[in-house]
DNA sequence: TGCGTACTACGAGAGTTATCGTACAAGCCG
DNA sequence: CGGCTTGTACGATAACTCTCGTAGTACGCA
């Protein structure tokens, strides 16, 4: 058997991702409790769709990393996909919208207000003023 | 001996609380991620400004009880009043708000949502019709 | 084919959390 | 005054989480 099936790429390697209806709102708030994760789901709402593991600076080693990531997957929060040897990670905003609406935006504008305001470094665009 | 007390005030027990620009939303995230304590935040929402911790029906003991209410006030979530010798809980509403602005309403919305859809006999607070 | 990159799995250690029971303090009421 | 109700403090324990390093797997490229 040769493997001349280029198997649409992906195929292999699937990550088990929680159904919609399995996904608990306790979950995604104990997955955003983080830090870390909190900052990561920042990153993936605000520069794109797509996103590898390896384009996050974060401040711990890969296996923590990779923990982290796993965390955000399965409760709900984030998708992941093979893409080669990269794992490409893009937030479930549909999904959560339709299960929490509004709850994603209030969470991101919540976060982008705490960084503004103990920070100011981070989220551009808005400028503080109080 | 005439017992008169040091401290008058209607509450000599002061309970701490975090001022405004400390509540993190990290904090309050994780709080709201137990469902006991999210449990909690809901009936308060939704029946009064004020409960005492005995008004509530928890399925864990007196000591965990007390246990999850100071983790809420701890993280900015409600406050607390001695009142004789019952504690009165009441939900930081309005700092809240101003920190994370419709947040609450959505955290609120989306537990609401999550009840009806798993539950639909959930016990909390009949509030007025539906 | 062999090497480098990207990520995972496993095991471990330190810290935190949830839970309990018991013992105790503070206020109310008869 | 004595007793009842309400809640706290203090251990203690089990479970979970965050973190790491090392070893290993999957894939692309030359």
């Amino acid at each position: 058997m040769i493997a001349t099936a280029p198997v649409a790429a992906a195929g292999s390697r699937d990550l088990p991702h929680p159904a919609p209806e399995e996904i608990r709102l306790e979950g995604v708030l104990h997955a955003l409790s983080d830090p870390l994760r909190l900052q990561i789901v920042r990153e993936l709402a605000a520069d794109a769709d797509e996103l590898s593991c390896s384009q996050f600076e974060l401040p711990v080693s890969k296996s923590t990393t990779t923990h982290h990531f796993r965390v955000l997957r399965e409760a709900g929060v984030i998708r992941q996909i093979y893409r080669g040897t990269a794992k490409m990670n893009g937030l479930r905003r549909d999904d959560l919208d339709d299960l929490f609406p509004g709850l994603l935006d209030s969470l991101l504008d919540a976060a982008a207000r705490q960084a503004a305001r103990h920070g100011g470094a981070e989220t551009p665009g808005h400028d503080g003023g109080e």
